[in-house]
DNA sequence: AAGCCGGGGAC
DNA sequence: GTCCCAGGCTT
């Protein structure tokens, strides 16, 4: 297992306006909420000690934008199914798609096979271990890379969801709410906490994220279970609503072309194969998109495609 | 930086 | 109905 990284430093004098903590109330909070990992930590299966690299970016990918208590079941099956990258690579989009189901975002699981490919072709089949390379990979971000660099090759980097940007905003920068994502305001905050050692390193992302899923909430914060109550400053301040308040609201999902293209992909997935009749009934709730705008959208992502006489089938 | 991309669950 | 969820890609 690889070690070469370079060990970041908290780097204070960058983030002095946002981080209102001292470095030792810091190291305080970090050893306070490991220590709480290490008692109420969920059992989550990608957390066993067996689970390979690509148990854990699998695991990552199915988490994206989705609950926790959803993706476990999903991830077992997906484990069961394509152990590893090779058997992905070597099974079909259809395949996947249909697994995928009623997951959300079926790009995602495009991408992931993609990735499995890439990682056979160009990785000899291994998950690679430096943030830069799993970037370069298809459907893997800033965080997912992190995440497995951090948690399956104990790299001492960051790995910063929502959950850890709403943590930290709060416990050390006084803020209610998580700041909008963005890469270098991401590492630079979670640099100023991040232990140089990599598995202390991984302890602590992994710590971070679940004490904002688990009580650190968004809505709703159960700060009388919080192992850091007295060291945070938004706690301490008598949390105040003092957050930004986000530009634009999010769209509504009824009657969006997300929702219309959910419907086909259903439908697909139901059928295997469907006809232009089928489609416009499958949009008949009151899509205000036509059947052929629709099918477009989806075959220009790759989610389904065209034969000869116009019918559609999952994948391509 | 902002918009797009699913679907479910909490409130 | 609104907001949130272990984000990433495109423009």
């Amino acid at each position: 297992m690889p070690s070469n990284s370079p060990d970041p430093q908290p780097r204070l004098a960058e983030t002095r306006e946002v981080v209102l903590t001292s470095a030792a109330q810091i190291a305080q909070m970090v050893s306070q909420v490991s220590d709480w990992f290490a008692i109420h930590a969920r059992p989550l299966p990608w957390r066993s000690d067996d689970v390979t690299p690509w148990g854990v970016l699998v695991s990552e990918v199915l988490s994206h934008q989705t609950q926790i208590e959803r993706v476990v079941p999903k991830w077992q099956e997906f484990m069961r199914r394509w152990p590893a990258p090779a058997a992905l690579a070597h099974d079909t989009d259809a395949s996947i798609l249909e697994f995928w189901d009623r997951l959300g975002y079926p790009r995602r699981a495009l991408q992931l096979r993609r990735c499995a490919i890439a990682i056979c072709d160009e990785h000899d089949g291994e998950v690679p271990d430096s943030v830069e390379v799993l970037e370069s990979l298809p459907g893997i971000g800033p965080y997912t890379a992190g995440a497995v660099a951090s948690f399956a090759y104990h790299r001492a980097v960051p790995a910063v969801d929502t959950n850890v940007r709403r943590v930290l905003a709060r416990a050390i920068c006084g803020v209610a709410a998580a700041w909008a994502p963005n890469v270098r305001r991401d590492r630079d905050i979670v640099l100023a906490t991040l232990p140089t050692d990599g598995v202390a390193a991984a302890a602590w992302n992994a710590s971070a994220m679940e004490l904002g899923a688990v009580v650190c909430r968004s809505r709703t914060p159960d700060c009388a279970a919080c192992p850091i109550a007295a060291l945070c400053v938004w706690n301490q301040a008598g949390r105040p609503d003092n957050a930004p308040t986000p530009a634009k609201r999010q769209a509504a999902f009824k009657g969006s072309m997300r929702e219309a293209r959910g419907h086909v992909m259903a439908l697909l997935r139901a059928e295997g194969v469907a006809d232009r009749n089928a489609v416009d009934r499958a949009l008949a709730y009151q899509s205000r998109f036509s059947g052929e705008d629709v099918v477009a959208g989806l075959i220009r992502d790759g989610l389904i495609s065209m034969d000869a006489d116009g019918r559609v089938v999952l994948g391509q």
